[in-house]
DNA sequence: AGGCGTCGTAAATCATAGCC
DNA sequence: CGGCTATGATTTACGACGCC
């Protein structure tokens, strides 16, 4: 008997997950000075207006949609840093008191 | 105590790679759930308790396994059919 | 409809731990 | 002791879905 829930199917070796995504732009790092420039925008909000957008693309030479995305991933990064920082604060000082 | 804290807290910004039994563990749900390696959050979390890592280092491991696996199936076949024998034995009962 | 939000991820790339 | 590569983490770029 047993479960036979999660088969694991000969047939298929391994299918779809490993189906890539076509016609995406290939990844391109920032440079340093386009990091900073947008790293300080964010220090002085997180959320851009459709112009405040504008000018700062045209300045780092990204496009709008670049730098729309550029602040979405990085609002998610700060996000995730609180969650790491409030974990770690908790665990210090139960270990070590 | 304090150099203990500290010690630990450093530990943080250092990389380890993970312990020889936390990685069984992973390998062990990948090449389980080989036709979706997709752990649920629940599950993330179950694996993280169970690795002493984080949820995000579980998401990180997998999330590298998936493309690295992808890249290269060959490489990884014997990794494969090893930790396929063995929930063999343990589905075995 | 349309635009911008989060969430989870792919894929490339970075940093360096650890092994010869 | 280097050099290399494997491995964990971070960075771009989207798709899917949500809420005005």
């Amino acid at each position: 008997e047993k479960e036979s829930k999660e088969e694991i199917k000969s047939d298929t070796p391994t299918s779809n997950w490993l189906t890539a995504k076509s016609g995406r732009k290939k990844r391109c790092p920032y440079t340093k000075h386009q990091t900073l420039e947008l790293e300080k925008e964010f220090l002085f909000n997180m959320y851009l207006t459709r112009e405040r957008r504008l000018e700062i693309s045209k300045s780092v030479n990204l496009t709008d949609r670049q730098v729309k995305i550029w602040f979405q991933n990085r609002r998610m990064k700060l996000k995730k840093m609180s969650r790491e920082n409030r974990i770690r604060e908790l665990t210090a000082n139960l270990t070590f008191s | 105590v304090m150099i203990l804290r500290s010690r630990f807290l450093d530990a943080r910004r250092k990389r380890r790679n993970f312990s020889k039994q936390a990685t069984e563990i992973l390998n062990e749900y990948f090449y389980s759930h080989l036709s979706n390696p997709y752990p649920s959050e629940e599950a993330k979390e179950e694996l993280a308790k169970k690795c002493s890592i984080t949820v995000s280092q579980v998401s990180n491991w997998f999330g590298n396994k998936r493309i690295r696996y992808k890249k290269n199936i060959g490489k990884f076949q014997e990794e494969a059919n090893l930790y396929a024998a063995k929930t063999a034995v343990t589905a075995a009962h």
